[in-house]
DNA sequence: TGCCCGATTAACT
DNA sequence: GTTAATCGGGCAA
């Protein structure tokens, strides 16, 4: 297990942040596992909840980096969000999907299936699983229920197109492990590079 | 106040 | 491949 995350790590560019995270470990209340895919927003990108200034519903990513940013999607599942940058910039990176590896039968039991690709695979998978709701926005990163540990080894991330929305949909801020079994989608024409 | 639509998912045909 | 579920935010009137 690698070193747990500090502020410092969230402090930097969230296009910096986000490769960064794949591979880190993941736990809520002990539940959780590797992150393989994730998705930068930046307050100046017209896809970002920041982009039209801070609301009730947004004000946590005009805050500090280091906490959880949670969303309500579709009226029916909740968001894990990641703040960066420094106070004020209002930029998350978007958690999408974990390989689970720890309390399994927690998570099959809430998700209800046990198929394992299912259970993290997808921003409203993950926090079902992990139990995650808007209760947890603004909520610090690196204290209880929340546990992340850095990778300890170098993986290979792959870059693509984000998922689901439609601004600014060329711009290639999905982040992925290469090859995962856990992605919530295949990479279109991947770019690879070491992280 | 009303209307449209979304950083999604699962159950359809 | 298509669509319902479900509700709060954001914008027009």
């Amino acid at each position: 297990m690698g070193k747990p995350l500090t502020r410092a790590f969230f402090s930097r560019s969230v296009h910096e942040v986000a490769p960064d995270l794949i591979g880190v470990i993941l736990l809520v209340n002990g539940v959780g596992g590797r992150i393989v895919e994730v998705e930068a927003y930046h307050h100046t990108d017209p896809a970002a909840h920041s982009f039209r200034g801070p609301t009730a519903r947004n004000a946590v990513m005009f805050g500090p980096p280091g906490f959880a940013y949670v969303y309500r999607s579709y009226g029916i599942h909740w968001c894990l969000n990641f703040v960066c940058e420094p106070k004020g910039s209002a930029s998350a990176v978007l958690i999408r999907a974990l390989e689970p590896t720890t309390g399994l039968p927690l998570m099959r039991r809430r998700r209800g299936t046990t198929d394992g690709r299912l259970l993290c695979s997808g921003p409203g998978r993950l926090c079902e699983a992990l139990g995650i709701t808007g209760a947890h926005s603004g909520a610090a990163l690196n204290a209880p229920p929340f546990k992340l540990f850095a990778r300890t080894a170098p993986v290979e991330v792959v870059a693509g197109p984000r998922i689901g929305i439609t601004k600014a949909v060329d711009k290639p801020w999905r982040y992925g492990l290469k090859d995962s079994r856990f992605l919530s989608k295949p990479f279109p024409a991947a770019t690879t590079r070491a992280a």
